[in-house]
DNA sequence: CTAACCGTATTATTCGTCATAGTACAGTTA
DNA sequence: TAACTGTACTATGACGAATAATACGGTTAG
């Protein structure tokens, strides 16, 4: 687990578990039809309810994360259709977000800038 | 008054208030110490509860878009500094923004092309 | 077989936020 | 003086988030 929860974070803790999970699927740290921790024990790591794992689990299922299996776990669904869709929603962001920069007086050249902030890091 | 209140959206409808006034103070279509609509009458507009405005021009206020005199009414500020504020964040939101969207494996054509999105419509 | 796991479901309780309702007070202004 | 203004306070209802305590059926290793 490389995530913890932030109890003083304003999200509701299920909604920082699932996307931190997302995160580990989407960066390749969970591969597909790798075993979830089971909602025991991540909620016991997680020193939270194991009812809280399970609504995130529920969640992640509706959103094509993962299957489950009653009795033996929770695994990674093969992720290529999701992925594709938050790029898009990612993008949709991106377009939303550089019009409201320009509403605000930012210049193409900050935007620019902005952009390729941290590339060469 | 140029915007309504969504009932459906999630967001608390204070916030939808405070949002919606800093648009058109940012915008420009609320000028420097002009009046904002008293707590009372935007309320029977809207058709929502004196305080729940009440709690929009608090926040308001604290944020640094208006000042309010009692018994007179809530008044713009000076916004020059709020509004740099403000591009400096959507700035690093457009920098966190995009380093995600290359995480999702985005090339940089499509963040340019997203970027232009309308700007040409 | 059985004990120890798994996901899943249900009910009850607590807590905080949002919104409403009602009332009140002091300052301003026509 | 009457009608505004912002402000403050208490009470109430609704809702979501989280916890707690059980319970049930499927799976699996010993």
């Amino acid at each position: 687990m490389l995530w913890r929860i932030d109890f003083r974070d304003k999200r509701p803790i299920y909604e920082q578990v699932v996307s931190g999970i997302e995160d580990e699927i989407i960066s390749g740290l969970l591969a597909p039809d790798e075993p979830l921790p089971s909602v025991r024990s991540l909620a016991t790591d997680l020193s939270i309810n194991p009812n809280t794992i399970q609504k995130a689990y529920r969640q992640l299922e509706a959103d094509g994360y993962t299957y489950s299996v009653p009795g033996r776990g929770s695994f990674v669904k093969d992720t290529e259709g999701v992925k594709e869709m938050k790029k898009e929603d990612t993008l949709r962001e991106l377009t939303a977000l550089a019009d409201r920069a320009r509403e605000l007086g930012v210049t193409e050249e900050e935007i620019q800038k902005a952009i390729k902030g941290d590339s060469h890091k």
